[in-house]
DNA sequence: TTGTATGCGTTATCAC
DNA sequence: GTGATAACGCATACAA
């Protein structure tokens, strides 16, 4: 049984130095009240005595953590980690700390997270939501108390708050065009689940796209799921077995995409020559895979800076932000082999 | 400028109940002194006055955050979003917060966060250490203080604390042993920077495959970098352009690995007839590049569950942990059409 | 420019 | 079983 040396406060500093407590707090958190001398005396004498900032007790008095909670649906997933890490970046930059959750697309576990970090003060929340989440009283907590929210990918809009997205409908449609310019006529979809605003844009912009063209839009042509490498095959699967096979797809997600080429290689179909597919994410593999995926590329990183950007300065200002946006991120087509013959 | 709702406490239901707030804080931490009926009428009170409980002053009481610490080099790759993935989900079934940073492999960046999760007082810190890291005073900022450490992956030799690794040299040694056992004579590497075991062990294991099976081992056979994509490319020129040409290599990453794949494909060698090809770590790529990459897999979300449970276990009992243990996760060399003709 | 006094909300130590 | 009280370490309003 060891016994713990005691953590130096800045009472003891205080004492060595034959002052009060609070010339120390001031001197060390920068007050410019403070002389020069005083304060490079206090600091010095800081360091000597191992002196170590309890924060704990700080952020109690200030009822501020410098923390922002993030809850993604999966943190093992590339679009979301390089979010987390673009957050990362500009909180660190900015002395906030990040604290991360999982929701695993479940609602029970996204709603006691919420809780968990609002129990525990969080200055803001960052989050994409569970694809099976449909209310949101657990988010109202902070919205109602004025506790910066940020939603960026899957937004909710019943709640107001920043909002960071891409222009899915347009990517969608500038996708399912591309299809089209290459002279597809059968376009089918593997969509996402609806009830998600992105799934929803993605298929509004994938019908767009084909109503613009002249091309009747025939619903057995879309087959919705939950996007995983499974459902991509059951989906696949489904749409070669419809009377009118596709001569063209496109997929929601590059996860999708590649169920797709993976199942159509092995059954004899050439892809792009029989069938075109392009996807949606640019994940890593879809550069690489053969052939190499046409999809739409998200930026991730940027999208991650630009949420902690927006709650931070809703953190740093105290007036309740009179004014939400929704900011629409760049996307980019990339064509690639597997839409071009 | 609204004006907030102050939040209710256990002194305001104390004083609707016209009991003590002692009491009160026992009968809402279900500490087993207080009557069932007291604590029943309690918890009721609190939820009607839409109490929550302040953590902050609890911890700043109790000296505890029930918060983990983690410092990866990278956020935003696979195996260490894997890993963290596996952290949160232990995590969160124990009621514990995970707080994450990333060193982005710099030794300056990973001391400060060090520094920072320190004065947060997280009750342990699970990490993996930057390429640039050299010195650990950083690191016995906390095993000085026994806060529970525990190292995955890029581990220090230097501290006591319980270490999470895989088999990196016999992983490395089996993978090298494929490749002669494929009939290759020059089997030349790409190899990580030395400071850091994970590479040592894999060039050493390298090595030792090439001794055991009586092929001379030469220096000009393997080129040590950062393993980024980038430097993949250097290396595979730099050793292509060598007098004596290899006819397989051992990559100690799969981004190495798919750099050396893409470039020789585009100077007309071919993988893995002219040129057999092993990488490490199987990345999601991995499996669907062509051809697909031969590689050693690594349970990156077991890891992350294991030094959760490690560093929790050592968290809620109190003494000091007598003795550390280094476990060695399992690997498994996946064969695929990088490497076999 | 510095010092004094107070309180943040909770838990823990004593009492009763 | 329950209550009174102190203490955690810091920041700040106010005083000097």
């Amino acid at each position: 049984m060891m016994t713990q040396k005691p953590e130096t406060t800045i009472h003891d500093i205080a004492k060595a130095l034959n002052i009060s407590a609070s010339t120390v707090s001031r001197a060390l958190n920068d007050n410019p009240l403070i002389r020069e001398a005083t304060r490079k005396k206090i600091k010095q004498t800081a360091e000597e005595m191992g002196y170590r900032p309890n924060v704990m007790a700080a952020n109690f008095r200030t009822k501020r953590t410098n923390t922002i909670g993030v809850i993604v649906p999966l943190i093992n997933r590339h679009f979301f980690s390089s979010v987390i890490s673009g957050i990362e970046h500009v909180a660190y930059q900015q002395g906030f700390t990040v604290t991360i959750s999982q929701s695993n697309d479940k609602f029970e576990k996204e709603d006691k997270i919420a809780h968990t970090l609002f129990a525990n003060r969080v200055d803001g929340l960052i989050l994409s939501i569970a694809m099976e989440t449909q209310t949101y009283d657990h988010l109202k907590l902070f919205s109602d108390r004025n506790i910066p929210l940020v939603f960026f990918d899957r937004i909710v809009d019943e709640i107001e708050a920043h909002k960071i997205v891409v222009d899915d409908f347009g990517a969608a449609y500038r996708a399912t065009q591309h299809l089209i310019d290459q002279g597809r006529k059968h376009v089918a979809m593997i969509g996402g689940p609806l009830n998600l605003s992105i799934y929803k844009n993605r298929q509004d912009g994938y019908c767009k796209a084909l109503k613009d063209a002249g091309l009747d839009f025939d619903n057995s042509g879309v087959v919705n799921n939950s996007l995983t490498r499974e459902d991509g095959v059951k989906a696949i699967r489904k749409l070669m077995k419809a009377p009118s096979k596709p001569d063209a797809i496109f997929c929601a997600n590059d996860t999708t995409a590649l169920s797709a080429i993976l199942y159509l290689q092995e059954n004899g179909y050439r892809v792009p020559q029989d069938i075109a597919i392009v996807g949606f994410s640019n994940e890593p593999f879809s550069e690489v895979v053969t052939p190499a995926i046409s999809t739409i590329k998200q930026p991730g990183f940027e999208i991650g800076k630009k949420a902690a950007e927006l709650i931070i300065s809703q953190i740093l200002k105290k007036e309740k932000t009179a004014k939400f946006e929704t900011i629409t991120m760049p996307t980019e087509l990339i064509i690639r082999k597997s839409s071009v013959v």
